[in-house]
DNA sequence: TCGCCCAACTTGAGCGATAAAGTGTTCGTG
DNA sequence: CACGAACACTTTATCGCTCAAGTTGGGCGA
């Protein structure tokens, strides 16, 4: 930059005005500048930058999992919507752990990202964390995941509506006995729990506590979930995984105990990961719009960013959508 | 930083000494420091520190695509090695666009990072990128695709060797017309093609151009490339996918065709991505370790970022292991 | 002719840290 | 008892850039 100015014969401030498109300066001395600054290949340097202006255009993206690839899809999203206005995602594994999650947001606020973007693992009742944030006057947007208590943006499903369409749709294709292989004890895996007690409810089926068990997230947990499921008795003749990946390890132990899916047991996840229409048997999922949530949730934070006032609390809400496949179509 | 200091009544090179375990500083004012530095909750300012050391602690990595899980457990590994050292990763996915993936690299080195780790989407013979990545004197590994004509440090298979395995597989479960749906023009696509070409020959059987298809990457052109395979008369009886996901494409054209897999067909793909055990056929592949490949790749990058002087460079090749499923077993 | 204003620059200070070199005790030693 | 090394600090100069507050010079109205 000092080159150029010198080159030139003007003033750095000259110099670095005219690379910002800052009004005082003469379409000619721009013109000029812009074209040393080629032959030179000089790019600015953002870390001198960011430490006058204080932002580093660097936003935390804070998942549970990669791998699964709701979250890949997510992440896909965010990226999509923050490239073109210059900033960047870094992106955090939480492994779904409470601990590492804090941790992981203390590095980013050290790191000075310009706002976060978090599917939280907090436990119900975990405020903690977002009362440290609010403390730092981060503008952050959770997604996927409410956390119940926190007065923050949100972008995401309402999870009782989407465990309620879910059961519905089972109910409607003649399930009597309905499973419910649930999630952690996050707001997700509590929300679509408590939509699978009110839709059955609703249509005057009981709740049977042994029709409900853990099944954590991942297929490993969701297959070993479906064996206890298999004990029971009388059979359930359906199941609501709490996601696609727990789904599709049900659906293995269940042909594994050599049943049928949907004809002895139909199966329903949720998250309509991409991989879904390939699986043993095409499943039927819930999708909640991963890539929409994405970028809605980039766009608002965005809005935080930019706002010179700390804008109001929005939470949006990406309606569920019902993918019947195979695997639960009965009728 | 100054308030520490000026609370303590020692200047703030002290503090800023202290804070780094720096070695002139008694033992009884580093813990006064510290304390202090807790009380105020105060934390250094990784930016301004950047800007003097001249180092970032993020490391960039591109990918082609994130929702290949194949790539997101290599992010894993990768985030997995980097993590306790302080270091930090900025993905960002190329959408297996050369022109993108440059941009993407630009990008991240004017953002100064201290490393890349690219699996690059260049086509063979592009060199451009990795002339400019040699002048500016960053330290950079490949993984997964090796860009040939380049110097570069390396971390993954050798492709051909995976092709001629998972050929020789195929032949060995007794089929006699194999079919290749090939993967893009990189390193790693046509590795792999050269393998296929390679274990044929050896085992005495020809080569048939209308049995090598192009299927880019990705279930949906798996699909339609096996659509192509399927018009060929004679029918091939195994077909060598370039991936999992490609392959997963293909298992379901195959079906939907009326054939069973793998009497009729047998099917191998590559990457054993984590739910291939769950597809509709489960699918034999070849794995290619990719979270190993993340983790030495992390390995080998903190290894040139620590060195001093540019490190000789390195070619680490992870061997491929046979996974066989359902999808090809024939006897 | 004077003075005023505006566009197009320049100047100086400082963001929050670190590297490198300087300062002043204390202490052991020949 | 003087000298130098060891220790525990302090001082000074940047790092590359931007912000806010000047400083020019010329065009223009009165």
């Amino acid at each position: 930059m000092k080159d150029i100015a010198l080159d030139l014969g003007v003033s750095l401030m000259t110099v670095s005005k005219a690379l910002r498109n800052h009004s005082d300066i003469s379409q000619q001395t721009r013109d000029r500048v812009l074209k040393r600054m080629r032959e030179l290949n000089y790019q600015p340097d953002w870390i001198a930058r960011s430490m006058v202006t204080r932002r580093t255009y660097l936003v935390g993206l804070v998942l549970p999992d990669l791998m699964h690839s709701f979250f890949a899809e997510v992440a896909k999203g965010v990226a999509r919507k923050l490239s073109p206005l210059g900033y960047h995602a870094v992106i955090l594994n939480t492994e779904e752990d409470e601990e590492i999650e804090r941790r992981h947001v203390e590095i980013l606020l050290t790191r000075k990202v310009d706002g976060l973007i978090i599917a939280s693992a907090q436990r119900t009742g975990q405020m903690e964390l977002f009362e440290t944030l609010g403390r730092r006057e981060v503008p952050y947007v959770l997604i996927d995941r409410v956390v119940s208590g926190t007065d923050a943006n949100f972008v995401g499903t309402k999870d009782e509506d989407l465990g309620a369409m879910a059961t519905g749709h089972l109910i409607d294709q003649g399930c009597k006995r309905i499973a419910h292989i649930r999630g952690p004890q996050t707001g997700t895996g509590t929300g679509r729990l408590k939509g699978y007690k009110r839709a059955l409810t609703r249509r005057g089926i009981a709740i049977r506590p042994q029709y409900i068990v853990s099944g954590q997230y991942g297929d490993s947990t969701g297959y070993e979930a479906m064996r206890e499921l298999l004990k029971a008795s009388p059979r359930p003749d359906g199941v609501f995984c709490y996601n696609d990946p727990v789904a599709a390890g049900a659906v293995k132990a269940i042909l594994e105990a050599g049943l049928r899916v949907p004809e002895d047991i139909a199966v329903i996840g949720a998250g309509n990961v991409h991989y879904s229409d390939l699986l043993r048997v095409p499943l039927s999922t819930i999708d909640q719009g991963s890539a929409t949530i994405g970028e809605t949730a980039a766009e608002l934070l965005c809005e935080c960013m930019e706002a010179k006032t700390p804008s109001e609390i929005k939470r949006i809400f990406i309606p569920p959508r019902l993918v019947v496949r195979e695997s639960s179509r009965r009728m």
